[in-house]
DNA sequence: CATTTCTGAGAAATCGATTGCTCGCTTCGC
DNA sequence: GCGAAGCGAGCAATCGATTTCTCAGAAATG
């Protein structure tokens, strides 16, 4: 049980609580023979040290906050557990925060790593106007994931995102298809922005006119890939491809499809940013743009674990790339 | 920033720290005149109660330790989220903890939560020689959850395993099938063995003769169940179905079976226990028996907030039920 | 050999809240 | 009208470690 305490270490050991504490935390030099008795104490009592009162002591505690929309998302499932390996090489331990994309929530979760003294915030901001202001005044380590803050000075983690949706547009274009749907998110969001902006350059650089018709702003969620694309049916827009701005919009875009009996890729081509565990499972096998999601996790932590041993370096900014898996959805087609 | 303390509010309202300290946590009547002057004060101030040092006074937290194998399995992952949602209605927040099956990671997140006086710890244990005993013996609150141990008095959220299994088991024998392989996990998890019994307990009601051969124990992941699959076919058991005993080994031996071009149903009919996010986009659909994964997260939740209020109430134990879910990869086959 | 510097260990302050105890004042009962 | 009971608020102890301060004794210096 939790109730041997430094003092009781101390006594047995015959030394002060001092002592005790300098020998576990190797701060200063300490005879050995004592430090010996001590350690053999610590073992004999089966001593550990209280991290609360440490914490309290030391105003810094060894949490990390890491706040998400929804850990269901395979693509932050896969960060977080990014996260979470990066913290424990680290010693740190990870509070999961689920924000569901709620500002209330949000906010909510940064008054308690706020109140809990916690060590580190890794985040993946709801929108581009959340607030990371009391965070940084009161010197709480900060690391954005997925999206950048402006006026912000924090570390950020980053995928480029411009060079990805051109990578899926071109790879669609390449395989023939010339009438290309693109289902984005909502105008607020800076990555929802930026993959439509390189789907768009992607068509200029094949000299494919944009067609505003094709272009559909939905919420990054399975329901809005489903309504976008069945609009885009009903309004008989003429296309021969989809290219939708993440994972679960691209599933409900196949939905979509698969429910109407639109054959996949013989009428309509898709391909989808960010991967899904086990797309090559699917019918038909899903072509995606896969992002680091892991690394992108890992790579936060590393930073966040190194602007906490140094505060005072200058704002970090990781862009990581992205990477094309053509599979079955996107098959080129003769034309 | 965090720099204002009770002291200051205190001086700022014109009381003492006991006063504001009970108007805060309502603890005992306080004249109102005094308790608005506090408030307004807390107001101005923008003061927000150390977290750490009140923990340490009350010798509790809010922090609840969740131990899975791997967020990265769906199964943990839903049932992670589960356990969130319950946390944060009842005030709590959770440090998730990555065990991978891995009994020197688990006793040290155990550890962690001792030391940190964690308010409780859910926990999927590793195999059934996990040791409770120091949580139990400081008297943190502690759920299990998808498998019981024996000899501790715990409480426990669990699926009815056998009977799942035998559901997945007797679905396809009422399509036809006869010749039914199954892969279940090691030895010497309980969940493996009821999940096996259960598949067993159909053979013998619809009067199947039980063959050794066809029983295969890997490691509940996807390679496992991957090289089960290609021993059944190496060794040409004679087999005409294949039930997996989890999901990662159930997508391990579509992809054997897929990569042999193995037809799926026509060939061997498959059916896995426990569901996976967007089986029913696979090729071909995935038959699954699905565990109420989110409901376990929350019944876990709802019964280790209830223990930490109610510590003295004897070990609960509930058991959810399974759900069929048939699609096409036990299509019935004509006999 | 006297004086200064260095070392290492203990005593006590500290982190920032909560809470038991005390005490003055009011209210009530007889 | 006086003592008992009740109430509300402040003082100070407490949670359990870390760390600053202090000081004795050893080592180094002149």
């Amino acid at each position: 049980m939790g109730l041997v305490k430094i003092q009781d270490v101390a006594r047995h050991a015959g030394v002060s609580a001092a002592t005790v504490s300098r020998v576990l935390n190797g701060r200063a030099t300490v005879n050995p023979e004592l430090a010996a008795r001590v350690l053999a104490a610590v073992r004999e009592l089966g001593y550990r040290p209280n991290g609360v009162a440490r914490n309290l002591r030391r105003r810094q505690t060894t949490l990390w906050a890491v706040l998400v929309s929804d850990v269901g998302n395979p693509f932050f499932t896969s960060l977080v557990r990014g996260v979470e390996d990066g913290a424990r090489q680290s010693g740190y331990s990870v509070v999961l925060c689920n924000t569901d994309e709620n500002r209330a929530r949000e906010a909510e979760y940064i008054a308690v790593a706020l109140a809990d003294n916690m060590a580190g915030v890794i985040i993946s901001p709801a929108d581009d106007s959340t607030d990371l202001s009391a965070l940084v005044a009161a010197g709480t380590a900060v690391v954005t994931i997925d999206r950048e803050l402006a006026g912000t000075e924090v570390d950020a983690v980053l995928v480029d995102n411009e060079k990805g949706a051109e990578l899926a547009a071109a790879h669609l274009l390449a395989s023939g298809y010339r009438r290309i749907a693109c289902i984005t998110g909502p105008r607020r969001m800076s990555t929802a922005m930026q993959r439509l902006r390189g789907y768009q350059r992607a068509l200029r650089a094949f000299g494919v006119p944009l067609d505003r018709a094709l272009v559909r702003h939905a919420d990054f969620r399975e329901a809005g890939g489903y309504s976008a694309m069945a609009a885009l049916l009903d309004e008989g827009v003429e296309m021969d491809a989809v290219f939708a701005a993440n994972n679960l919009m691209t599933v409900g875009a196949v939905e979509c499809l698969t429910e109407r009996r639109v054959p996949i890729p013989e009428r309509v081509g898709v391909i989808g940013f960010d991967d899904i565990p086990w797309a090559r499972l699917f019918r038909p096998g899903l072509s995606t743009v896969r992002q680091p999601t892991y690394e992108l996790g890992r790579a936060a932590a590393r930073l966040l674990a190194d602007r906490i041993e140094n505060p005072a370096r200058p704002a970090a900014r990781m862009v990581l790339q992205t990477e094309l898996h053509p599979r079955e959805s996107s098959h080129p087609r003769p034309h």
